[in-house]
DNA sequence: CTGCGACTTCAACCAAGCTTGAGGTCAACG
DNA sequence: CGTTGACCTCAAGCTTGGTTGAAGTCGCAG
């Protein structure tokens, strides 16, 4: 199995060289090796950065996605952990969803406020329900 | 119509006093006037803070949403770009519907090794092709 | 064996998005 | 009229997620 340079990891993943060593520092990844001094990485390296940059999509941060996927795809977390994750996911994506077709409509809506364009007040009404404050 | 103060203003929006005057400093939001010292706000505000959180949940820096909604709920961008935005937003969606997957599926299933699991890696593909490096 | 280029370390810097603290103002209650 | 508590300003500090630069190491080509 071909071992990777960190140059060429850069190259296939587009992470900069300096933050892939950030990343080795603080836990997320890690080569197989050295060859001298230089980093050693196994390809599947590749698919933990697809992972890391999805997550960050998603946006966890670093220290989250090294609990859900840890170092070398452990997973490390515990079921129930995960699905709360994906429930968290999926409530994020209904509000995405909510603000995409926002903005489309007010991309179309001929009305001079929107404040007063009732599907403009019934997206904002789905919005606000999703994103419930602290207070009541 | 009631004005609000900005004590109000932070418990039903859930945004600390500090990020409002934050928010104003950098052309965000801003209240109808001032008591003596105190800023006013317009109910509305409100609307314009759920708009903000929504941007941010999406990964919008501040800049961006500032241009997308303008203070005021203006909706300064031109159509087109509005529309860009929703695709944005889209492309992403179906990006954390597949990590929102993929997490599911890590929670069910008993496979050892997530990276010989044939499901794991067909949502892996997936996400790969949605989350494109910058190099062929 | 020399030199080039790709790597190395480490510390310093950066930007965004706030929070914190010191010191001040002001309106309303008793 | 005084004191309380919520507000004010401004500068400095904090965290995250990196980048940048100086100075050094190394392996392979010629």
């Amino acid at each position: 199995m071909k071992v990777l340079d960190i140059g060429e990891v850069s190259e296939r993943s587009g992470v900069a060289p300096s933050a892939l060593r950030y990343y080795e520092k603080i836990g997320l990844i890690s080569p197989i090796g050295r060859r001298g001094l230089r980093r050693q990485y196994d390809p599947t390296v590749l698919t933990q950065l697809s992972l890391i940059a999805l997550g960050r999509t998603a946006g966890f941060s670093l220290d989250e996605i090294r609990e859900m996927f840890g170092a070398d795809l452990r997973f490390g977390l515990p079921r129930p952990e995960l699905q709360r994750k994906a429930d968290e996911l999926e409530g994020q994506i209904r509000k995405l969803s909510t603000l995409s077709r926002l903005l489309r409509h007010v991309a179309e809506c001929p009305a001079p406020s929107h404040l007063e364009c009732p599907k403009f007040q019934k997206l904002m009404r789905l919005a606000l329900r999703r994103s419930a404050p602290r207070a009541a």
